[in-house]
Parts: structure tokens; C-alpha cells; sequence
DNA sequence: TTGACAATTGACTAACTAGTAGGTAGAGTG
DNA sequence: CACTCTACCTACTAGTTAGTCAATTGTCAA
């Protein structure tokens, strides 16, 4: 490193992130990364000498940063209820931001396209967001909390499809296409007040 | 016309389609439609000048496959809950058919890409698709064969997110994930047997 | 037969794509 | 001092992109 002010890498993932998020995979260019950054197309190829290492790391950094905010949200909240309000809330910030989406979902979206490393990546992003909703909605069932019918891995399997798709489409709808579907959701798991 | 065998703009609407759904819309050009349907370059930019002028008549084309298909349904099937399971089956194909998913997610995904006249087609279809859906609620819950709760209108956009998300995820991760999603929310709102 | 029109073509452009080659500046280390 | 390493640059390649243009063919109607 030149300075100890930024970790390029970081800065360029950070900015890739977003305009995955924004655009698509294979809409944005290492030419739009320089001109973000200010620094030479060169330069983001010395760091990742090729597209597909560039989104491997990015998906890996942003399984870690999710990583850590479900774990911390684990430590903050005991109520099972209290944990997946927050959760739903995490992503009604981007519903709110009126232009981003969740940036796994955009490379799903182009499966067919990505390699097998970056597909390996969303392969494991996946199978965590799943088990830690899973054991989320088991606690919740087994305290009597919340009702859901079949299996808690398949509830898991329908509110992230259900808040993937409601983030697509809310950023081109409106945000309360999100809200909705937070809100069903919620319903829907409230145990019948007797 | 050359010959009435064919109709040159729905042969091409048909390709773009597939591969609108297989790869996405910024990762298919006009060369790869030029290459699977054995005509030259030009020729697509003679029907459809732009890019964005065909991603138009596409939505478009589906949009009226989809109604023609949601009549038909409703014609054929009276019972609610036979009309939702055909409208799930038929997604579930897609589902299978392990490369595909709906072409308007994948449009949806590109947002800030495509042109508004796009963005006014794809909006057109989801209005169509909720209203449809909304109105099949509201006769199941009036008949007292479904149950769910907050208004027609939000449960069909839970419903319609749902479907979404799990295609996407279905084709990376397996049609169980697809079908999982269609179980529990069928579950959910079969009315507690008495 | 003539003339309009639709479908098609090859050859082209200008812009953009990921990625490479080769070199430079500076910091740290022996 | 010399050596190495990282970050960074300019300049480039080879290929792809949407879109244009002028010319050709075939069809149908007057």
C-alpha cells in the first residue's frame, strides 16, 4: 500500500458493489470503475486482473458483511420476532434507496453468464441466509412465537424468494411493493390470537 | 411478407425471448440472433431497428400470451384453488426447464439499463398480473376457500414477488426451491380445517 | 410492364469491451 | 547503496457492440 488512508481493493469492490447493484454484471465496465475511482482501468486490473475474480471477491466480502450483521443481530435480540423485524428492515433500506437491489440477486439473475467460481460464491451466500432464517423460524415455532406450515428450511425457502423478488420489484414500482410483502409476511406467522 | 410460412418478427421475438431468459438482456446481441436464426444482422435491425424497440414488442408479445393464458384459466376453471394451482403449475415449468426464468424479472433486474419505454411496458404487465391475481384472492376468500391476511391487492404482491425470487433461485439452486415456495403458500392459505 | 414496397444482404462505422505489455515512482529492507 | 515489491500509469490489442447505408431480390397491385 502507498497510504495507509484506503485499501484500494476495498475501495474498488465498494464501488463495483454498487453499481452491480444499480446497473447489472454486464453493464458496468472497468471503464466505469476508473471513472468513479480516478484511478486507470490498469490499475483495477492489477488488483483484479479479470472481471470474474473481481465479482468472486466482491460476493465474498459481502457474505462476510452479512455474516457479521446477522450474527450481531443474533447477540443484540432475543425475541425471535424482534431478530426478523430487524431483518426485513435491513432490506427495507434498500427498498428505500429507490435505485439499489440486493447485489446477489442481480448476478442470479445472470447465472448463465457469470462463471463457475462466482457462481460457487452465491452458492454458499445462499445456503447461509437460508439456515440462519431457518433457525431463526424454528426457535420462533418451538417458543410458540410463530406459525408456519411444512418445514422451517421451506418457510426460509419462500421469505427470501419473496424479499428478492419484492426488491426488484420495488425499486421499480415503488418501495411499497416491499413493504407489502414485509407486512404479509409478518401476518402470516403471527400465532392465531385465541 | 416473403413466404406465409413464417412471421419473421414473431421468429425473432421467439429467439430474443429465450435468450432474454437464459442470458439477460445486456449479455445478448443482435449477432447471437443473427447466428441461431440463420439470417443476417441487417435483417433484425430492418424489423427492429433498436434494441430497445424489441425489448418493447417482447414485453409486449408476452404480455398478451400471459392474458390469453389467465382467460383461458379462468374459463376452464371455476374452483380458486384449481385456478392458483394451474397458475403455479404453470410457472413450475419454467422452473424445470433449468435455465430459464420469467424474461420480465429479467428485464426488471436492468432497470436503470433499459429505456422507459420499456420500463412502461414491464410496468403494464405488472399491473396486469397483480389485478389478476387480486381478483382471484378476493373470490377465494369470499367463497371462504382461502385465507390470508391483509388485502387482496398485498397478498397477490407477496404472491407475485414469491414466484419471482424462487425462479431465480430455482434455476441456480435447484426447482426444489421453486417448488417449496409454491408449497408453503398454498399451505399457508388453505383455511384451518375445523 | 411498370412501379411501389417489403425483406434481405454485405460492408461499414464509431464506440466500447476485457485484458495485456512495458515502464515508472516510491517505500521498505539488506 | 542496490534490490524487491506494490501500486500505478500510458498505450495498446483483438474482439464485440448497436446501428447505418446502399444495393439487391422478390411480391403484389395497377
Amino acid at each position: 500500500m502507498t497510504t495507509t488512508l484506503v485499501d484500494r481493493k476495498e475501495e474498488i469492490l465498494e464501488v463495483a458493489t454498487e453499481l452491480l447493484q444499480t446497473r447489472s454484471f454486464s453493464s458496468f465496465s472497468y471503464a466505469d470503475l476508473s471513472a468513479r475511482l480516478g484511478i486507470s482501468k490498469a490499475s483495477i486490473h492489477h488488483h483484479f486482473p479479470t472481471k470474474e475474480a473481481m465479482a468472486c471477491a466482491l460476493v465474498g466480502r459481502f457474505r462476510e458483511s452479512y455474516r457479521r450483521l446477522l450474527v450481531n443481530l443474533d447477540r443484540q435480540h432475543k425475541d425471535t420476532w424482534q431478530r426478523l423485524e430487524m431483518f426485513l428492515g435491513g432490506m427495507c433500506a434498500l427498498a428505500d434507496s429507490g435505485s439499489k437491489i440486493c447485489p446477489m440477486g442481480c448476478l442470479r439473475v445472470e447465472h448463465n453468464v457469470i462463471g463457475d467460481s462466482i457462481r460457487d460464491e452465491l452458492h454458499q451466500h445462499h445456503e447461509f441466509g437460508l439456515r440462519w432464517l431457518a433457525g431463526l423460524l424454528e426457535e420462533g415455532r418451538a417458543k410458540g412465537q410463530m406459525t408456519f406450515p411444512g418445514t422451517p428450511e421451506a418457510q426460509a425457502t419462500l421469505i427470501n424468494a419473496a424479499v428478492q423478488g419484492a426488491l426488484q420489484n420495488a425499486r421499480a414500482e415503488g418501495a411499497d411493493q416491499f413493504y407489502a410483502v414485509a407486512a404479509q409476511l409478518k401476518a402470516m406467522m403471527k400465532p392465531a390470537a385465541t
